[in-house]
DNA sequence: GTTCCTTTGTTATGTTGTAACATTGCTGGA
DNA sequence: TCCAGCAATGTTACAACATAACAAAGGAAC
């Protein structure tokens, strides 16, 4: 798979078709896409980027939403749990989903110097970690797999280290 | 690699040689093992689990050591940059690394009942997510790798969900 | 149309992390 | 020895991230 975030692309088509996936997603498992929900997943979707929950907060603000944090949060939560969006641990952000429900193992690629989020692919359900699991007798369910370091900007940006 | 964590071993031991491990790298690389680092590696060592920085910073106050919450982050800080200590990005939270300097990708075993914490290593740096990575030319630096799921003990007692 | 459950609104508070600046203390050179 | 410079520590204040708890509104099912 090729990891999305560093290549262009038509992003207005990709919006549109990530909502009418998760929309029909919906649909089908009797789950409630409500008008929140939906604004939140395309602000993720606009942004294309991994924003904060107050990030996301400070939108529906302005777009005169009543708008405590517990109402991000829990859009965001909703959206993540049906995988519709990701949850970036090292960056305390979220990020619209690039493949939903292609059952994937979400590894993400992080700039430590702009932020930059990709998405990608990792192997991790059935790798050394895997197999260390195994012999431990843990029960893998979920898996957090990101790497950190530069994008091709700012390599070449800042030579600097 | 055997995880670490799930496994009885010699508790006292492992906390001497640890601690000898970090004495004796820093003096070779010409760093300052303080009193308040040395200290909060002990804790680390001691309690042998995933310790938030609060709960280190409650001890270290226990102790009567002048403690604001930059004393805890800054030892933290130096610990987990020479890789002495890792910092586990589920849990915000941070453990005393299994294997100092056996120049390692760490991964983590998290359990989601108990947050009891097994260290053991990943292949990330030269699999999928490598591949990938050196396609669109990102140039990683660090990978985090944790898995989360229901440790031995917590899939026995709870046959629960 | 009433019952039940899900979602939303709101207040308040808890938890995690850092900026900024003063002070101390070690180290190396005049 | 003294002092210049840098690393480490102490302290205040605050920023950023997240959730508990409860009230109110909206939809679906009988």
């Amino acid at each position: 798979m090729e990891p999305a975030g560093f290549v262009p692309h038509d992003h207005d088509a990709c919006i549109s078709d990530a909502l009418t996936a998760a929309e029909t997603y919906c649909e089908a498992n009797q789950l409630r896409f409500t008008p929140a929900r939906r604004r939140v997943l395309e602000i993720l979707l606009e942004e294309h980027k991994a924003l904060g929950a107050y990030d996301v907060l400070d939108r529906l603000k302005q777009e005169g939403r009543g708008a405590q944090p517990p109402v991000a949060y829990r859009c965001l939560d909703f959206l993540v749990s049906h995988g519709f969006v990701h949850r970036i641990e090292r960056l305390n952000a979220f990020i619209a989903c690039a493949k939903p429900h292609d059952d994937h193992a979400p590894a993400f690629l992080i700039c430590r110097l702009c932020d930059s989020v990709a998405e990608t692919t990792s192997a991790a359900p059935k790798g050394l970690l895997a197999h260390a699991a195994q012999e431990t007798g843990f029960k893998i369910e979920q898996t957090v797999v990101e790497a950190v370091g530069l994008c091709p900007e700012c390599q070449t940006a800042g030579a600097a280290e």
